[in-house]
DNA sequence: TACATTAATATTTTT
DNA sequence: TATTAATGTA
C-alpha cells in the first residue's frame, strides 16, 4: 500500500481551486478560444495533488498519478486495470481536469458507463461527465457534427452486418458476375473480403491471395464489387462499421484545423483494451493525441482475442517504439484467482513466445487445485454442469457468482435445456441477438427509413412486406420516390396489382409523414399498429414475436430521438435472452452462460469451461494458422483467468456422427493441445464421472440410466 | 414478376 | 443444419 500524499495539501479548496480553473477553461474552449486556453491549463497532478491512493499498490498509484505523455499499462489478467482507470480518471477530475475533455474508450458502453459509476463513487458525481463509450460510438458522435466534411450528409445511419449484406446481395445480383461455371463468392464472403481488406490494411488483392486462394482469379470482378459498394453506402447516406473507424481518420488526417480541435477537446485519452484495436484505431488515437499526446493505453497482450477482426496485437507489443517518451508500467499482481489457476493459466499461456512476459503473482494464498472433468459426452457435460451449481447453491454459493463459458454460442445448447429443465434461471451473452431477428428489423426499418429517407435498403424491407410487392417492384417504387425526394405525403405512385396493399402503402407514408418531433417511444408504438396485419400474416409464432416487439416499446423509452435508438441498436444491440417472455432482470439470481469473448473482462467466483477438447479449443477452423492458433491459447487463457475461487475445465467427448461438421465425420475426443497430460497430472484434480456416480439419473427423459462408462 | 421449390454449400468469435 | 442461390411455376 503506498500513500502519495504532496506538501501543498489544501490546494484545492483554496477559492481558485484547480476545478474551478479546469471549469474556467472548458468555458473557454466553448467559447472557441482553444488556442489561447491551453497554454493556461493547470499542471495537473505533478507534485501538488492530494489525490489518495492508499487502496491501491505501487504500479497502480503510478498510473493513476501519470498525466502527461503517452502511458502503456500492461495489466495482466485480475491485476486491477479498471480499478486503475477508475482512479485515473477520477485523479484527473480532482486535479482540476473538466470531465467533459477525458476520453475514454471501452470495449462496450457498458464498461464504460460502470467505470464512471465507480469514478463517481471514488470522487464525486462530475465523474458522470466524462466522454465515454466505444470507439464506433464515440466516432458515430464525432461524424455526425461533421457529416458533411467527409461527403455525407446530416442524418447518415448505420448498417449492422445484415444491413451490409442484402447491399452486397443487391449489387451481387445488378452485374453479371455468376460466369461459366466458375463458383462465385456469396454476399457475406464478398463482404468478408472487403471488410478485411479495411481492417487488416491490405489491398482487395492480397485479402484473396492470403485468406481466399481459391477466388484470387476473380480479384477483378471483386475489386469492381467493392467499389461499387463504397459507392452506394455513400449514396443511400449509411455508413457500415467499418466505415465509422475509416471516416474519423479521414476527418482527422485531411482537415487538420478539425484535427486540433479534436485534439485540444479531448486533452486527456484512455483506451481500455488496447490489445485489441485494429490499426485504424490506431491511426485514430495518433491524430486525437497529436496536441498533447496524453494518452493511455491499458491492456494485456495475452488477451488478444480479435484478429479476426482485425485487431493487431503488435499495437501493443510495438507501443513503446511508435510514440517518443513512453512511459510503460506493468501490473502483475493477481488480486482475482487463487494460485493455483494462477499457474496453469500462467502455464499455458508462456508457451506464446511472442508476448511480454507474464509474471503472475497471486496477491490471495491458498485456493484449491482446478478440476479437469472427464465426461462421457455434451449431454453428461451438461448434467455435470447443473448439478454441479445446484449443490454450489446449497453450499452457499450464489448462482450470479458463476459462470459457463465456451468456444462458440452454439456450444451450450444442452447446458440452456439442462439449465431449463432444472429450473435454473440463467443468462446468455454472445451469439444471436435480440435485434439480429426478423420482426425486429421490420419494425426498425419503418423508423429508418424516417430517420434517413435514402436508405433504399430499409425502404426495400419494408415495401416487401408488403402483399403482392418482390423486389421489381420495390425497386420501381423506390426509383420513382427517389425522383420526389422520398417525400411521404407525396406517395401516390403504385402500380399495384391488389389494392389493399396499395392502401397499405399510403397509410404507411401518412404515417411517416406526422412523426416528425415524436417521441421514440410513440412513433414505434405507430409503426407496430401499421406493422400488426403483417406480422400475424407473415409468422406462423407471431404471438411470441409480438412479446419481442413489446419488449423493443419498452427498451424505447428511455431514449430521446429515433436516431439515436437506431443508433445505438446497432452499435450497442441488447442482448436477446435480456429480453423476451423468459427474461431475467439484472437483480435476479441467475447463472451467466458466455462465449468467452463476450466474458473478457469480467469475473466470476466458479467458472465452467464447456468442451475444452481439440477442435473446439482450438476451433478446427483455425488449425492451418500457427498465428490463429496461438490466439486460440488466449482464448482458453482469457477464459481460465475469469475465475476467482474455482476452475472446471470439462472435456466430454464428442464424435456425436449425427452431428454436422464440415469436413465429415470428425470426431473431437482429445483434451485441447493447449494443456499437456504432464500439465494435468501437475495442476489438475481429474475427475471422470464414472459408472454409479453419473450424474442426471433424475433425468426423466434421459436414456443414459443404464449407460456404461469406461472412464 | 412474385412466390414456391429444389439444389448447393459453408459453418466461430463481434463493433 | 440452416442459409442462400438457382430454377420452376402460376
Amino acid at each position: 500500500m503506498v500513500r502519495m500524499r504532496s506538501a501543498v495539501q489544501s490546494r484545492s479548496r483554496a477559492p481558485f481551486s484547480l476545478e474551478w480553473i479546469g471549469f474556467l477553461m472548458g468555458c473557454l474552449y466553448d467559447e472557441g478560444m482553444s488556442g489561447f486556453h491551453y497554454k493556461m491549463t493547470p499542471r495537473v497532478g505533478d507534485a501538488s495533488s492530494s489525490f489518495d491512493v492508499s487502496d491501491l499498490n505501487k504500479e497502480q498509484a503510478e498510473a493513476v498519478m501519470h498525466t502527461r505523455g503517452p502511458l502503456l499499462v500492461l495489466a495482466g489478467a485480475g491485476s486491477g486495470k479498471t480499478k486503475t482507470l477508475v482512479y485515473r480518471m477520477a485523479r484527473l477530475i480532482h486535479d482540476g481536469v473538466d470531465p467533459k475533455r477525458i476520453l475514454l474508450l471501452t470495449f462496450t458502453r457498458k464498461a464504460s458507463q460502470e467505470m464512471m459509476r465507480r469514478a463517481c463513487g471514488v470522487l464525486d458525481a462530475r465523474c458522470q461527465q466524462v466522454v465515454g463509450g466505444t470507439f464506433h460510438s464515440f466516432c458515430n458522435m464525432v461524424l455526425h457534427q461533421y457529416a458533411t466534411q467527409i461527403e455525407y450528409q446530416n442524418g447518415f445511419t448505420i448498417m449492422d452486418r445484415s444491413d451490409a449484406e442484402n447491399l452486397m446481395a443487391l449489387i451481387r445480383k445488378q452485374g453479371d458476375y455468376q460466369k461459366k461455371d466458375k463458383r462465385f463468392p456469396k454476399k457475406n464472403t464478398l463482404l468478408d473480403m472487403v471488410s478485411k481488406s479495411v481492417n487488416t490494411n491490405r489491398s482487395i488483392e492480397q485479402v484473396l491471395m492470403d485468406d481466399f486462394p481459391h477466388f484470387y482469379d476473380l480479384t477483378d470482378d471483386v475489386l469492381e464489387i467493392a467499389k461499387k459498394y463504397h459507392i452506394q453506402k455513400e449514396a443511400l447516406n449509411l455508413m457500415d462499421y467499418d466505415d465509422l473507424l475509416v471516416k474519423m481518420v479521414h476527418l482527422l488526417n485531411h482537415h487538420p484545423n478539425i484535427r486540433q480541435q479534436l485534439s485540444k477537446k479531448y486533452q486527456y485519452i484512455m483506451v481500455d483494451e488496447f490489445q485489441d484495436t485494429n490499426h485504424i484505431q490506431l491511426a485514430m488515437l495518433k491524430g486525437l493525441a497529436s496536441e498533447h499526446q496524453n494518452l493511455m493505453v491499458v491492456g494485456d497482450d495475452a488477451q488478444s482475442i480479435y484478429s479476426f477482426r482485425g485487431a493487431d496485437i503488435q499495437n501493443i507489443l510495438t507501443f513503446e517504439t511508435m510514440f517518443d517518451n513512453v512511459t510503460t508500467i506493468r501490473l502483475s499482481t493477481n488480486y482475482r484467482s487463487t494460485q493455483p489457476i494462477l499457474d496453469v493459466s500462467s502455464d499455458v499461456i508462456n508457451h506464446d513466445v511472442n508476448l511480454y512476459e507474464k509474471a503472475l503473482v497471486a496477491a490471495r494464498s491458498g485456493g484449491e487445485k482446478p478440476k479437469l472433468v472427464e465426461a462421457f459426452d455434451d449431454m453428461e457435460q451438461a448434467d455435470f454442469v447443473v448439478d454441479r451449481l445446484l449443490s454450489l447453491r446449497e453450499e452457499g454459493v450464489s448462482l450470479t457468482s458463476m459462470a459457463v463459458l465456451f468456444r462458440s454460442s452454439s456450444h451450450s445448447s444442452q447446458v440452456e435445456l439442462a439449465l431449463t429443465r432444472a429450473n435454473i434461471p440463467y443468462k446468455k451473452y454472445g451469439g444471436f441477438k435480440f435485434t439480429e431477428t426478423a420482426h425486429i428489423k421490420d419494425a426498425m426499418a419503418y423508423m429508418k427509413v424516417m430517420v434517413n429517407p435514402d436508405d433504399e435498403l430499409s425502404w426495400h424491407r419494408v415495401l416487401q412486406l408488403l402483399d403482392g410487392v418482390g423486389p421489381k417492384l420495390s425497386q420501381q417504387i423506390i426509383n420513382y420516390q427517389r425522383e420526389q425526394q422520398f417525400n411521404f405525403s407525396g406517395m401516390d405512385y403504385a402500380p399495384f396489382k391488389k389494392k389493399a396493399a396499395h392502401d397499405e402503402l399510403l397509410g404507411i407514408a401518412a404515417l411517416m409523414a406526422t412523426t416528425n418531433g415524436m417521441a421514440p417511444t410513440d412513433v414505434l408504438q405507430r409503426v407496430l399498429d401499421a406493422y400488426q396485419p403483417v406480422l400475424k400474416k407473415t409468422y406462423d409464432d407471431f404471438h411470441k414475436r409480438e412479446q419481442d416487439l413489446n419488449a423493443l416499446v419498452a427498451l424505447s423509452a428511455r431514449f430521446r430521438s429515433l436516431a439515436a435508438m437506431l443508433d445505438e441498436f446497432t452499435l450497442e444491440p441488447p442482448e436477446s435472452s435480456q429480453v423476451g417472455a423468459d427474461a431475467v432482470s439484472d437483480d435476479d439470481e441467475h447463472v451467466v452462460l458466455s462465449t468467452i469473448h463476450s466474458a473478457k473482462g469480467l469475473e466470476w467466483s466458479r467458472v465452467f469451461v464447456l468442451s475444452v477438447v481439440d477442435g473446439y479449443i482450438p476451433s478446427f477452423r483455425s488449425l492451418q494458422d500457427p498465428a490463429q492458433i496461438e490466439e486460440e491459447r488466449r482464448l482458453l487463457y482469457v477464459a481460465m483467468t475469469r475465475a476467482k475461487d474455482d476452475l472446471y475445465l470439462i472435456k466430454p467427448n464428442l464424435d456425436d456422427p449425427s452431428a454436422y461438421y464440415p469436413m465429415g465425420g470428425m470426431s473431437f475426443s482429445q483434451l485441447t493441445r493447449f494443456i499437456s497430460p504432464d500439465q494435468v497430472d501437475r495442476y489438475f484434480d481429474t475427475w471422470s464421472l464414472g459408472v454409479g456416480e453419473a450424474v442426471g439419473n433424475d433425468d426423466p427423459f434421459g436414456d443414459d440410466a443404464g449407460k456404461k462408462y469406461s472412464l
